[in-house]
DNA sequence: AGACGCTCCGAAACCGGTTTCGGCAACAAA
DNA sequence: TTTGTTGCCGAAACCGGTTTCGGAGCGTCT
């Protein structure tokens, strides 16, 4: 008994961690039985079940999870690989998307393992060295497209993951996403509810499936308030705002101009702005923008972006719950939710001022004042 | 022999992961040695560790890190807290900061694990959830204070840590830093090259280091160009635009206006725009601007804003290699870095277009006419 | 030939946990 | 009383690595 003891002198100055053997000793169990008791099996009486379990919080103790990890193969962490060098608009959710993920990573005793990666490529790589190294029991995949190599990836390495938006082929897949096709077909609705009859659309960037998403809202919001479907309305994809002003001029252009334009996303808007500035058109009365995102730069612009917003936070909470509940063996087809947009309204849409034929005329002549300079 | 490759029959379907045994197997050698040998012990002969290294990667093996934890204590990951709901500009620069910490430690086959805080009590909590369960085996700290809690918690708990800014007891700290107040002297000099006499400042927000940096750097530079120290010229701090409004107001309408401001934070600056445009007077010829940060936004307004550009992931991979080399066990004291902001010259600074009576005179022109309706 | 020192590797303990297996009591049924 | 059961726990193996220790083999010097 001295023996033991003596050996169980600490280091001096160093304070050292309790282990699960030093909280077995110290209660007369096998080590084991502590585990057991600790993890809630069945064979353990309810009474050292508690004994075990104040002795722990007692002696603070907590158990290591790459220790555990590996006997069990769970390192207790989710895995997120953001794609930085995509001038893809989340950027700034990114602080209250983290904030989700880590505040219910967190509330299960989990941490958040993030990297980066520069392309498509390098995600892959990147992924498959998180894998390799298991440094992450699962995955959050964000900005997923119809086809992603990343969900093929992952499911023929068995690993878990669940999508922050939806996929061509559902096999296998959960998901949380937001339903902004619904958003971009209100949209449409509220335009027509305030009299636009010529209403324009620009999409997002193919590959994505929340461009495809959205432009069957825009079409279905059309059918929704009976007006025709015309193809010219549709404008090029865009995601930021270069590509975002170039789509509007083009479609601002037209012989027969739509008096209202929606478009996929607030950074390709905020090009909207500067096209119809350089054609002489004030946004909000001339011409009427709704975007989605819920950026918060865009109510620095005059006049503030209408758009439909988005909780990052609440999505980064939701997936991480999902994926969780997926590592621990849950079914895929039971983890899938659909959340919805929130329309903010702000002062960039209105009733039309003119007719398109008016807006045409308007268009031309500014163009042509602008020539003479 | 026969009993052995039997044993070895892998479940079908699972990929097994090859391990340090594996390896060790089929080199005929203990796995001891093996490990000696990818771990360039020295008793290990040249030839053997060379067969074991070209059988690794011949079989793919690489050490699970949390395996090797439980042995080394070093898990092979970088720690990050950040602070969410604080209005601190700094959410621009995530996606880059991140992007240069996850490619450094990638770089040196490390990881990063991120966890978030609402407040400052909430960050020493997730700090002192992360070191009790090990998650990282060191910290990057962002925004530090003068008197920093965190800095105090990690030297009592031995946690290695390098600083992201400086502090005011530097024992036992490494850090990798901006020198902002270079910077801010620097926008002193250049409005005063221009012919600004009066040049006023909106520092940033007490407690934090840069804020007094910033402040002294104002200071030195009004002394460096000969300009008399006038208290009134400072205003009160501010980091967003709400506060960056009230401050340049207040600023604008002294008796003796400054003709330039210098702000701490591109989004306080922002506020400065909204101020002078309520004042009747134009950024860049009646009042010039010019501020720290680099924000992309800054680009957006008109006229664009002149400020100094931090680059941040650059910051990131610095701090991730001296935080790795802290862990490593070098002295703190050789782990201290500083670079230079660089200056962004846009359109929100000029020569002044009047004196700062006459700019006071136009003020309560515009503030009387304002009144009248 | 014997003593000595080196080089290089095997064997085994170890890290902090989890999980399997078996057996001792206590109790119920035959 | 014997024979099962059942509840509960100890002992030991195990996970995938690292580190310590000791000794075999060899060359060198006396």
């Amino acid at each position: 008994m001295i023996d033991l003891a003596q050996r169980r002198v600490k280091v001096p100055g160093r304070r050292q961690r309790v282990t699960i053997t030093d909280l077995a000793e110290s209660l007369g169990l096998a080590k084991g039985t502590v585990s057991r008791a600790l993890n809630g099996y069945p064979d353990i009486s309810e009474s050292t079940r508690l004994r075990v379990k104040h002795a722990a919080e007692a002696m603070g103790y907590s158990p290591l999870s790459h220790a555990q990890a590996i006997r069990t193969g769970v390192v207790r962490s989710v895995g997120l690989v953001l794609q930085t060098t995509e001038h893809d608009g989340h950027r700034p959710f990114l602080a209250s998307f983290l904030a989700g993920i880590s505040e219910a990573a967190s509330e299960a005793d989990w941490s958040l393992t993030l990297a980066t990666a520069s392309s498509n490529e390098d995600t892959e790589r990147v992924l498959g060295r998180l894998v390799g190294a298991h440094k992450a029991d699962g995955f959050i995949l964000p900005r997923t497209y119809m086809d992603d190599p990343r969900i093929d990836f992952l499911k023929k390495n068995h690993v878990p993951f669940v999508l922050f938006g939806r996929t061509r082929n559902p096999e296998g897949c959960a998901w949380y996403d937001i339903e902004s096709e619904v958003a971009i077909e209100e949209a449409v609705c509220i335009l027509y509810g305030l009299g636009h009859r010529r209403i324009g659309f620009v999409p997002g960037r193919d590959g994505y499936t929340f461009s495809e998403l959205r432009l069957g809202g825009y079409r279905s919001g059309l059918a929704m308030c009976g007006l025709p479907d015309a193809p010219e309305l549709i404008g090029q994809g865009a995601l930021n705002p270069e590509a975002g002003e170039a789509a509007a001029r083009e479609l601002l252009t037209l012989e027969n101009p739509p008096t209202a334009l929606v478009f996929s996303a607030d950074r390709a808007a905020f090009g909207g702005y500067t096209a119809a500035e350089s054609l002489g058109l004030k946004v909000g009365s001339d011409v009427s923008v709704v975007s989605y995102d819920g950026l918060l730069e865009g109510g620095m612009l005059s006049p503030a972006l209408s758009t439909f917003s988005v909780d990052m936070r609440q999505a980064g909470v939701r997936l991480t719950e999902l994926l969780i509940r997926r590592i621990r063996g849950e079914a895929p087809e039971e983890l899938r939710e659909l959340a919805q947009a929130r329309f903010v309204a702000r002062g960039s849409h209105g009733q039309p001022s003119m007719s398109p034929a008016e807006l045409a005329r308007r268009v031309r002549k500014n163009l042509k004042s602008q020539g003479r300079n």
